[in-house]
DNA sequence: CAACGGTTCTACGTCGTGTAGAAAACATGC
DNA sequence: GCATGTTTTCTACACGACGTAGAACCGTTG
């Protein structure tokens, strides 16, 4: 759902919609209501930011698709009483490649 | 829900509901039935096992609660369209101690 | 076979989500 | 200034996941 825009920013209702008729089958297109409704509820939770000032509002996200996903991690690692377990389990599982990744991103971290 | 017995093995219906009203509120106590539908879901999304033959029926996790958050953790990265970004994200905001954990393990696994 | 504990079926309220029409609020051309 | 088109809000519905549990069914055992 919101992945459909998490990548641009500031855009109106109208814009959304057109991104999204574009990118779905033809027949999926969703009425404009739709997408305020959406995007309002989207507000109310804290995800997108809107500015009212400006006629047709725009809206815009607060968090990158990224920083949404690893709030996300975060949120499921806090669910688990051992952590340290989790993180363990979670590392042993993922790709070589990907562990490679996660040592670079580790040594950067560690000069601040 | 099901954090409830994620830790033990291999318990009846009603063990499990006794569980659970000792370890809430008093009043909160739920049914028995109420118990056995929600095994009987969590059976269905393959997250917990049964044995049929013995009477009582004995339920059990099939995963450990680490390997469900591992699980989760994969899960929600992979609806992340950059990967690397969303672990780089999440490796940024770890805490110094748990950045240790991630290095000690990544250790751990260079080794198989 | 009757009673009892265990299991399944059915069902209800609540919540999140996708969907959108009706109505209200605005902007504007004439 | 008002009719028209655009934008936003309100209200509403269907659907699926969940927590909850009663009613009915089934198997054991006295």
């Amino acid at each position: 759902m919101e992945q459909l825009w998490m990548g641009d920013s500031a855009l109106t209702a109208n814009e959304v919609r057109d991104r999204l008729a574009s990118a779905s089958a033809p027949g999926r297109a969703p009425a404009t209501t739709t997408v305020l409704t959406v995007l309002s509820r989207l507000e109310r939770k804290g995800f997108v930011g809107r500015s009212r000032d400006t006629r047709p509002h725009r809206y815009s996200a607060l968090l990158s698709r990224a920083e949404h996903t690893a709030e996300l991690m975060h949120e499921v690692l806090s669910a688990s009483s051992d952590r340290d377990a989790a993180l363990a389990r979670f590392v042993g599982t993922v790709s070589a490649g990907e562990a490679n990744t996660l040592r670079r991103l580790l040594d950067d971290v560690v000069r601040h």
